[in-house]
DNA sequence: TCCGCTGTGTGTGCCAGCGAACGAAGGCTC
DNA sequence: GAGCCTTCGTTCGCTGGCACACACAGCGGA
């Protein structure tokens, strides 16, 4: 149990890593599960381990519209670090798997115990708004087909696999675009022999291939956890 | 000077504010001046008074692209209460006036002294990172008349005047469009009497009519101010 | 076996916004 | 007054979004 299987987790000090699993339970999440809606009071903190979690902003009078990503990386709660426990978000379940939870009140207590933990939580919440800004820009100004691999990859890496489940009707939902958009840009990548998909089965052949395919926003995510978070 | 003119400022307690502002010094912000780069160390704090800054998101081989604004009702450099002195974003003085500006080493001897000045920076934090995720899907979702009744609203609460210089150019900019774009949409306000504008020199005349006719994230930032910052 | 649901591939008409370019008018400098 | 820069208006052809609609393939249940 030394490593606990998410990053945050693992790179607190022994003690305050104990303490903080000993208060975690281990669930599993559920495609589509809804951890949160945006604007009530929060429940629950998760940390994946297996599974990942959409963040989901929400827009009235249209579907909503991913921008961010949670997996092992990272945690879904972080805004309690700032002493706030509203959801900003609304979350979903985006891959199966199982995941560490705590109750909003058990994690306060935690964390006015580590400062470890505070300052970890401060990191990653600065990489989420970098990213919250850099997706802003990634949505206004790059193609379906770039972000459509940008978002396959940042699957790919949180998954933990090759193949994933995904339709076309999901992927239009989370990059805010049309099924007919996606059904064009997956098959350019298909016919470039990048993917393979099936009735919902996304499989990455070529994961090089995928990373020169997709904007530069990947790379600059990656580099900002690297600086920041390990 | 029990006002402080800023409202992050004015809301600390006594002590905490006079040992604040005797940390601070009175500066002029200059319309185009350049506050920091993205990714560059951070150099000092600002908090506005009458001047404001946007925050601009760089995505390589674009434009830059307005994600956040900041007035008297906030400040520049909270991402320092998290621990990171690196500037996530390009900051850039788009309303002349004065602010309060402090060094980022005297800003964090004061940050570590004050919890109060820690909570009204975490709260603030929270309040920017809601606005980084609907502002996403406000550029996504919404269309360029709505976007810019919005952008001209925001302007005149920070500029404090109803009068203010903004070309097309500049707006079309901020916003991620064409000048046409903006040309047209600027327009269409003018003629519904909303505004008048004249080389650069941009007029509101009918707040009430301008905020019916902005997209529905004007009201959700206000309400998100309300319910976090005062 | 047939029916119905889900996932995918098409097509049509329409509109917002894009890039590029040109032109007109206000206002400054010399 | 001439020349020039800034600001704004307009046009053209095009991309890529929208809504709606239909076809077909796989698959599971009645």
């Amino acid at each position: 149990m030394t490593t606990a299987q998410n990053h945050l987790i693992a790179k607190l000090p022994r003690a305050d890593r104990k303490r903080l699993l000993a208060a975690c339970e281990s669930v599993e999440l559920a495609i589509s599960e809804e951890i949160c809606e945006s604007g009530t009071p929060s429940r629950a903190v998760y940390f994946p381990v297996d599974g990942f979690i959409s963040l989901v902003a929400q827009i009235e009078g249209h579907p909503g519209l991913e921008v961010g990503m949670v997996g092992r990386e990272g945690m879904f709660g972080a805004h309690l670090a700032l002493g706030v426990a509203t959801e900003p978000l609304r979350a979903v379940v985006q891959g199966r798997g199982s995941a560490w939870r705590i109750s909003t009140t058990a994690f306060r207590r935690e964390l006015a115990d580590s400062v470890a933990l505070q300052t970890s939580l401060h990191r990653y919440l600065y990489v989420l708004m970098s990213q919250l800004a850099s997706s802003a820009g990634c949505l206004r100004f790059h193609q379906i087909g770039p972000r459509l691999a940008r978002w396959l990859l940042m699957t790919q890496d949180r998954a933990h696999a090759d193949k994933f489940h995904v339709t076309h009707e999901f992927l239009a939902f989370m990059l805010g675009v049309r099924r007919v958009g996606i059904t064009a840009a997956a098959g350019a990548l298909q016919r470039a022999g990048l993917v393979i998909y099936h009735r919902g089965e996304m499989t990455v052949l070529d994961r090089r291939g995928l990373e020169a395919a997709a904007c530069g926003c990947y790379a600059t995510d990656q580099r900002a956890y690297a600086d920041w978070i390990r």
